[in-house]
DNA sequence: ACCACTGGTTCCCAATGGATACTACGATGG
DNA sequence: CCATCGTAGTATCCATTGGGAACCAGTGGT
């Protein structure tokens, strides 16, 4: 497997390491855009919302609360004449960024492969 | 960004683009774990579950099927005396393991890194 | 007849995701 | 003085999904 520095042996595929709770928090949707829109430096976050099309005040938040407990990005508030609040990478989230982003690039590069129908419609797997 | 040879820009941020879904689908802690399942030969149904330590039937059945729809990886069903059915990468599914397989090894490599008290209470973000 | 094995399906409930509306705060402006 | 705007979220509601446990079908073994 992979033996650590701690000299435990980590494994995702144990739902009981640690590991598989941090697979899940980065295998996830909005995690991966969220870290990949803070690549080339903090954003806002009404930027975020409109850089991460679709999502939601609620998921959004969510989602940077749970990056920003984990220590991936760090949320700074600026107490200006309009409040505004940075969202910006650690390094260990700019480090979880390379992953992520081979994973966001290899869809990019490799779309055309998937079958046609699955494509078109998103909820085509749901039958009546 | 990133044109592909359709013409098409496509863009894992747009919530209207192909992409986004396909992003979904692998950006999935099912889906990263049973991929990377079988990227050392077939399994069978019974196989994956114990090795996708906590998945439950019914869930992993509907990642299996999703995989399968998205042209990820084949499902062949033995009629033999004890019925086997085996699940296998297509070669899109195994191109798709690389980043994944980045991933998975990522979490592996800096769980160590994680905020102790995160990694010890999955559910240390939840308030009575 | 009964149990075990394999590969699921069904049921039910809790957690999550998502859309929309609303709040808090100070600044601006009529 | 009250209304309105921008910013960063909450609150609320409902649909979808995730998860656990039980159950089912087909066959072989005893």
């Amino acid at each position: 497997m992979a033996p650590t520095s701690c000299g435990r042996t980590h494994d995702v595929y144990d739902s009981s390491c640690p590991c598989r709770h941090m697979l899940d928090l980065l295998a996830n949707k909005w995690s991966a855009l969220a870290l990949g829109a803070l690549e080339d430096g903090p954003r806002r976050f009404g930027a975020l919302r409109s850089k991460l099309d679709g999502v939601s005040p609620k998921v959004l938040t969510a989602t940077l609360r749970r990056l920003e407990e984990h220590g991936l990005i760090d949320r700074t508030v600026y107490p200006a004449v309009p409040l505004h609040v940075e969202y910006s990478l650690t390094p260990l989230g700019r480090d979880a960024c390379e992953p992520l982003a081979l994973l966001r690039r290899w869809v990019v590069d490799n779309i055309e492969r998937f079958p046609q129908a699955v494509l078109s419609d998103p909820r085509a797997s749901v039958a009546p």
